[in-house]
DNA sequence: GATGAATGAGGTTTCATTCAT
DNA sequence: AATGAATGAAACCTCATTCAT
């Protein structure tokens, strides 16, 4: 396998189990099985292999969440169906104990001033997401609150219900999820029938 | 002020500039105006400061949170009252940058969980939101999801959201703030009107 | 003594000895007496370590070569008694393989780029050979030529030569070197003779 | 060109701009535009390289120095000549910044001698020196004090004062540097006419 | 109690050298 | 012969912790 990859999953593998307090290029270079100056041959340093790392992470999480989702509008059924489909890849994500995203909260959760320059490529990824709510907007069917905010409050209480369930907060049953996520289909989409009855 | 605070709140003021990934010992020393030494008089060591500063900024963080909150249950305008207080509360935390938002979304990103206890902890400092929770739902008010669910759909986006606005992804105004914080209600509200229409 | 003298000196040993190729930071702090770690609470970096050593240096050259060194100006026979004090100096400086001679020379042989800022404080540091230099072209004795010309002609050969007799191309005797520093005075002074004679 | 001497000329190249402290085979090799293997095809190490470029800078500079110098003794002019023929080549050497100069400075100030053999390499290469000043005194137009020493008082000050001039201690135009150059002269030279009124 | 100089283990990074291609 | 990726020892530097004052 392609070495600079090699090193960019081992050093996943270390940064979700250690944490930025303890990962090392030591750890890194172990886990990887190279010498710790093949790691200099590929990245100009520690900070750089990080920055790399959390392009890597995004496009790795993206990908989960989006497997098997499909730009698919046909009709208000097709649209619910993919939503289940993004919320469940997102709870699973956590569920599954998913080093990418064990990692991409660290990322997010780093002091503002080294979150500068990501928005850019973050955005890019998440490109599928805005388009399928930005459509879902223009369909009537989802509240005209902007991409981001239906994400916030339609998905990503997945993350964070899934964060409190792996660390045994909470134990939600299938069919007590399929509820969490029916209350989130609530707080993004229109009441239509309550509209017809004014 | 008494030492040990001022040292707790120095390591909270460099955690949150710096990241666990850069903090060190003399750097807290420094910002707290004491010796090195005099830190070991308070702590046992490093790890200990920082686990003495998470219940620190647990205790911050909820005491802002339920800044101006009351168990007032009285109606149901009552509670979305006190709904709305606490959706703003927790989206200015992290709009104010505040140190304490900073570093529990650091401390909860931590991916090794020496925590246990932690768990108990957060669970008695949230006691009010759980209490809350727990007397909408026997009222009828909102979904019987469980008060973690219902906090993690109704209030937690908050949170994501407040992180997008200060790393510039998005740009809220009020009015949509107020719009968001509704749809976050219809959430985890029982839809009675709906349920009348049957 | 002084932890920071100490450290300065080790440093001049260990340059001396090694040269700037294989002086290492560990090597100093072995020779010094110190941990490593303690270099670090006197010096920004090696460089500075370095840097420091240098001024250091350049004033323990001028205290030896200007040992016994009076501005005295009484008479000629004064004068060319001070420059033989300087000449020897000089020459002894080299002769007796002082640390300091050592380092002045590979110092002033590294590359011109680093060789910048030095100016200075080398002339600070040899005013009194520019003073006693400048006083006797005024008294008519020496060649109107600059002070730091005859320098060059009348001091530095002694530098060159003494470094022939460490590396064992020469081997002078007191006498012949009586005679060298002879012919560096022709080399400085007006012929007045020959001038009447004309 | 042959890539033995296109390796030795990039080393040049780079330690004139490095120095010691800094130079590396990977540097060089990039400089050289050869991989860094192919240096181990034509020096044994790093040690190995940098003594065949210590004799290919003093071939270097003797050639420079000896530009345009001839054997020529028909007379006191003759000499004359070739000795400002050898102080101007002196001279312009470290003025045109040229790396052999500058590597032959740290060469020669480095502070451990695994020289020996070097020693008797200096002495070929810069034998017409030495034959000029042996020759002059056996003429009796030079003090007799060896050849060593004659170029010692008579040639190298301008090693030092073109170094003082490149760092910007001095700043000497054409004319004074004949000045310099006739004092020189004056170190060496048998004062006849002084004689001649006794 | 408080200090902060000192320590040295351990982290990051460089680079001489090797070796499969 | 030539390459340049890979190696790992050793360099520089940081920082948690101790201890004499």
């Amino acid at each position: 396998m392609d070495k600079k990859t090699k090193i960019l999953e081992a050093t996943e593998r270390v940064l979700a189990e250690q944490g930025f307090e303890r990962i090392s290029i030591q750890m890194v270079a172990k886990n990887a099985g190279v010498a710790t100056g093949t790691i200099y041959r590929y990245f100009v340093d520690k900070n750089d292999l990080l920055t790399q790392l959390r392009e890597h992470v995004l496009k790795q999480c993206a990908a989960k969440m989006f497997h098997d989702f499909k730009d698919d509008f046909s009709d208000e059924i097709a649209i619910k169906n993919q939503f289940i489909l993004l919320w469940k890849n997102t709870w699973n994500l956590t569920i599954d104990r998913d080093d990418g995203a064990i990692n991409k909260e660290q990322f997010d959760s780093l002091p503002y001033k080294k979150n500068g320059h990501q928005k850019q490529s973050e955005r890019e990824v998440f490109a599928p997401i805005h388009r399928f709510f930005q459509r879902g907007i223009s369909m009537g069917i989802f509240k005209p609150l902007g991409s981001d905010v239906l994400s916030s409050i339609g998905i990503e209480p997945a993350f964070f219900l899934a964060r409190k369930q792996v660390n045994g907060l909470i134990n939600l049953n299938a069919s007590e999820c399929n509820d969490v996520l029916e209350a989130c289909w609530d707080a993004i989409c229109l009441n239509k029938k309550l509209e017809l009855l004014k």
